[in-house]
DNA sequence: CGCAAGCTTGAATGCCTTCAACCCCAGTGG
DNA sequence: CCACTGGGGTTGAAGGCATTCAAGCTTGCG
């Protein structure tokens, strides 16, 4: 089998899904379940394996199971942004549309639970509670979009390294439906030049600051990878956010 | 009547409204409207006047039916980013949060027609196509969010003002059906700073490559706010983004 | 008229980028 | 076994673009 084809893994049942509350489909009661269960597909991605080229049809959306995806936009000239980071139970796709806007890509090892479009979107139309769903993901993106826009308009080098470290620190301890605070480690899924991506640095820079983040003792490190913070506050004080840092409701 | 205070303007009748079909609306049937009718109240702004300050309460969600609105985040130290830019047909607002999030500015004169937010909530849990109607304007504002994340990530300070000018003519011709091409005319909705603070510069920087632009006959100007475009091509030429640079469907 | 808000222009500074060299380390094959 | 290789990462020096600070202009309005 080609390298650059997904592979179909073998699929667990949705009641014994991690992201079963959290995902797309975590308000459907079990008849709508059961639909979702037949039609879903389980594919698999390697790191750094693309899943579809900007301007590609792609003929599924997807809940991501685990790993982590990236969305990103590209510039005639090579510049590129990311403009989406894809964590367990984040959805992929835009029902709708079937060429994706933005190119997709595996950051890490990526498992993606797979809805051919047609039925899915067949299915939304008949199901209230699948849109509802969807809708307040998707105003949770936008939210999560729109303090993207600030980091990127208007926060320092170190700033946006401190806010991105935070972020990831508050998505790790959602994970277990807990509350970032005090010391708290993240492994980070992406690499310098995927985080200069996300934060609109060169990697050069992201690299100075995340060496002047360690020399000042907010965070430190094992390996290039795992991140230690001895103190999340800290950590949210060197971001710009205020100290709470944590969306309203 | 303290100027603070929102006028309440008389109202129109739904099948007269200019947004009729751009709307959260758009898709409402007959009866439906007739709810809408009875639970709507139009307000009015004054340029510069504010809607709602991030934090506040507010009781309504709303459409924007005419002038422009802002959404802007501020950092403790005043840095200042706008992360919504509202015009004729937007929403404003979201279903299931009290508070809002973003301070609310009205830059022009502004009308809104307004729903108070519990009953808008419970017609949104009965009403389907009013779900399904608001989750495409929010996946529509997440697209432009991300063209957003790419104009202030990597675009230079010329690229951002020449992008910022062509939204603007899209959205204008948008307005009439139309697409944006050849000489084309756009009154500008923002002040510098206001124009600033949508693209993560200072007021110089945008008064500055404004009148580059002009040296360089890709804009000319009637008085501070009428921009001529004798080129729309020209003019995209300048943002960075491809050609077309409209969306993908 | 005179003021203030909005805007423009100039000069100096600084943050981040660019270009370049080098390090580290895991995987590979002789 | 170990030299080789390449991807990912770090560090240094120089330069550029946007900011900062400051002054002056334009225009609408009380």
């Amino acid at each position: 089998m080609p390298e650059d084809v997904a592979l179909i893994a073998p699929q667990a049942a949705c009641v014994k899904c991690p992201i079963r509350y959290r995902a797309v489909c975590a308000h459907c009661e079990k008849d709508e379940l059961d639909i979702l269960e037949d039609a879903k597909v389980y594919r698999t991605y390697s790191a750094g394996q693309v899943v579809a080229w900007s301007g590609d049809r792609m003929d599924f959306v997807a809940s991501v199971v685990s790993g982590v995806a990236t969305l990103t936009q590209t510039m005639e000239d090579g510049r590129t942004q990311m403009v989406g980071l894809l964590l367990p139970s984040d959805f992929l796709g835009r029902p709708g549309r079937e060429r994706v806007s933005y190119t997709v890509t595996a950051t890490t090892d990526l498992l993606l639970c797979c809805f051919r479009r047609k039925p899915f979107e067949q299915l939304l139309a008949r199901t209230p509670r699948l849109t509802q769903r969807l809708l307040e993901m998707t105003l949770d993106e936008l939210d999560a979009a729109r303090e993207w826009l600030l980091l990127l308009g208007r926060k320092s080098a170190r700033e946006k390294i401190a806010s991105l470290l935070a972020i990831l620190c508050r998505r790790e301890a959602a994970l277990n439906k807990d509350v970032a605070t005090g010391r708290m480690t993240v492994l980070l899924p992406l690499t310098r030049e995927a985080m200069a991506d996300y934060l609109g640095l060169t990697l050069e820079t992201v690299s100075r600051q995340i060496t002047a983040l360690k020399k000042d003792g907010i965070i430190d490190m094992v390996g290039k990878r795992q991140i230690n913070v001895p103190s999340y506050q800290d950590l949210v004080a060197e971001s710009g956010d205020d100290a709470d840092g944590g969306p309203l409701i």
